[in-house]
DNA sequence: GGCCAGGACACCA
DNA sequence: TGGTGTCATGGC
């Protein structure tokens, strides 16, 4: 708990609130947590900008589409054919549980609209988690590609551990607090973008007393 | 021209 | 259960 807290406040103190998600409704962090799969954020602006020029970024804009004039649209994104699919798929899905209404769908048990989340097709535990905690905000740790870099050079965590546990270990150690993990989850990409891509080692950057790699060995 | 980016899934052993 | 291939654009 302490040392996570520890990390977090220096992320903060580094880096400033980070304001996530990017998105103007929670319909939009909806979509751009599916479209940012595997994917650069700016490319899945400019899919999110066609959507919404072309008067498509609601449920039923979505799902009343031609998949191959939604791949079309969300082109940019790439990926444009799975990520069509995976849109009607979430759309549908909330269309059938909420009526479209994202704000009735939230109040669900969330851990039981997880568990849904997770039987969408394209639906992965990021991309659920993502939802929930950007869009809903329910307490449900967002862990991902830089969390696990982070950790592991942090000597925390292995670096082949899967998400399910990597996200059991942020939620065990931390208060359930959506907002604690909303800041917490945009830190790290912002500190995995700044510092940990273009460093081998967390060495020189506000982490770096406290990772035993790149620190002790002086890297 | 190669690598990477806020994954998920099918297939195979 | 774990490893590998596939999906694809755009910035650096």
């Amino acid at each position: 708990m302490t040392q996570l807290l520890t990390i977090f406040d220096r992320l903060l103190a580094q880096y400033g609130q980070r304001h996530w998600w990017p998105g103007e409704t929670p319909f939009e962090v909806c979509v751009g947590a599916i479209l940012t799969q595997n994917t650069n954020w700016g490319n899945v602006e400019r899919a999110i900008a066609n959507l919404k020029e072309a008067g498509r970024l609601s449920p039923p804009g979505i799902a009343q589409l031609p998949p191959d004039e939604l791949a079309a649209l969300i082109r940019p994104a790439g990926y444009f054919n799975v990520k069509a699919g995976r849109l009607q798929a979430f759309v549908a899905f909330i269309l059938q549980a909420a009526d479209g209404d994202l704000d009735r769908l939230f109040l669900r048990n969330w851990p039981a609209l997880r568990d849904m989340l997770l039987a969408v097709r394209g639906i992965g535990p990021e991309t659920a988690d993502s939802i929930l905690l950007y869009a809903g905000n329910q307490p449900s740790f967002v862990v991902d590609a830089y969390t696990r870099r982070i950790f592991n050079r942090l000597g925390l965590v292995d670096e082949t551990i899967a998400y399910e546990p990597l996200r059991a270990f942020f939620m065990g150690h931390l208060p359930a607090d959506a907002q604690l993990y909303n800041e917490y989850h945009a830190l790290l990409v912002e500190h995995g973008k700044q510092a940990c891509r273009t460093r081998p080692r967390c060495t020189g950057c506000c982490l770096a007393t406290l990772c035993p790699t790149g620190h002790a060995a002086g890297i």
